[in-house]
DNA sequence: TTTGCTTAATTGAACGTTCATTCGGTTTGC
DNA sequence: GCAAACCGAATGAACGTTCAATTAAGCAAA
């Protein structure tokens, strides 16, 4: 098995134990046992348990920033990015329901040591980054790219978790209205496009 | 002291620790520490930590209650309560970010074990209640209460993360367009008030 | 007010468990 | 034959919880 592999199984092992049972009921030996190696061995690919988790941290956001990617085309109107986009995050988090919630245990965790996300965080550059190309359309808001996509970002996050911890079914249509409610309500109301 | 006062330290306590580590490193000895008692003495009000947990969680969110009472008033046009609401809930979450923390990470964790928080749950009750009274008056679109309530209070807590987690601070005028924004966005096009 | 008794509150050292991490030895790939 | 990968029992620290002992509070009778 290539390293890569391993590594791999590692964090998908991971990943389903924190979904499951959150950090703290996640010790090395189940993710060992869970990924078919020993315990010795996660620390052959990982300095610790920390460095684990923020590497699955960030292996996980490439995931998401493929999202971001490849619905973010200058070449398509960008309101029709901006609902593609926000489907597609949808789509990506609701199948991915341990993703989800790894994330969502991740950002309010002391892991997370307030290094300010908002310069050095990949997606989230890209992510305000599309939003900067709507303002400067004159499709959105002139309000900051960053609470602009925050914003965003929490609207689609608040989507999944009435589902998934929620455990409410969305009606018939429901799903369509909600990033209309989102684009409604971030539109520039001068825009003469 | 009366008991109530000796709970509510220890409430304070785990609070504050909870705030700076973490609830993994929020051991009960510190907790003890803080709040100026004895380890032993914690279970003596509380069965074990998960039980202080909960009940702080309780306690916590008797608090968020009375801000929605506060502000849910039928003599009041629908609106304005709206906004009151709004303002209401993100200034006190942004003056306790203690409490915003322990609930960001309470309501991701396993202690919250997917008790369908949508509907023992007071706070989200009174909540959903609220927009229910706005759909019915005809100001807010006919989605489920419940979808609207959610999203509503997800804005306010990114609004607030924005500021504590971002480190962004808002520009003059900014911090007035996000209800705003939220405002339009449920609005229902149709309102003839 | 004092005395004696009962119950509740409090203490903190000690216990037992869990868990991240280590390491000496073994296997595998080249 | 050598280095990297791998193993899993052993280690030691951290932590939730217990408990025997101590102190404080409540209260009735003298």
């Amino acid at each position: 098995m290539p390293i890569a592999d391993k590594k791999k199984a590692i964090f998908e092992s991971t990943l389903e134990l924190v979904k499951e049972n959150g950090f703290h009921g996640t010790p090395m030996s189940l993710v060992a046992k869970k990924a078919g190696v020993a315990a010795g061995t996660i620390y052959h690919y990982f300095e610790s348990k920390e460095v684990l988790i923020l590497e699955l941290y960030h292996y996980i956001q490439q995931q998401s920033i493929e999202v971001l990617k490849r619905e973010d085309r200058a070449d398509i109107p960008f309101q029709k990015c901006f609902f593609n986009l926000w489907h597609g995050l949808y789509t990506y988090y609701s199948k991915n329901t341990g993703i989800f919630r790894f994330f969502e245990q991740f950002v309010n965790s002391p892991y997370n040591t307030g290094q300010s996300e908002f310069v050095k965080d990949d997606f989230h550059r890209l992510l305000f980054q599309f939003f900067e190309r709507g303002i400067q359309e004159g499709h959105l808001r002139p309000i900051s790219s960053k609470i602009l996509g925050t914003l965003a970002h929490s609207n689609i996050i608040s989507t999944v978790k009435i589902q998934v911890l929620g455990g409410l079914k969305l009606q018939n249509g429901e799903l369509e209205q909600i990033p209309l409610i989102l684009w409604d309500g971030m539109q520039n109301r001068n825009d003469k496009s």
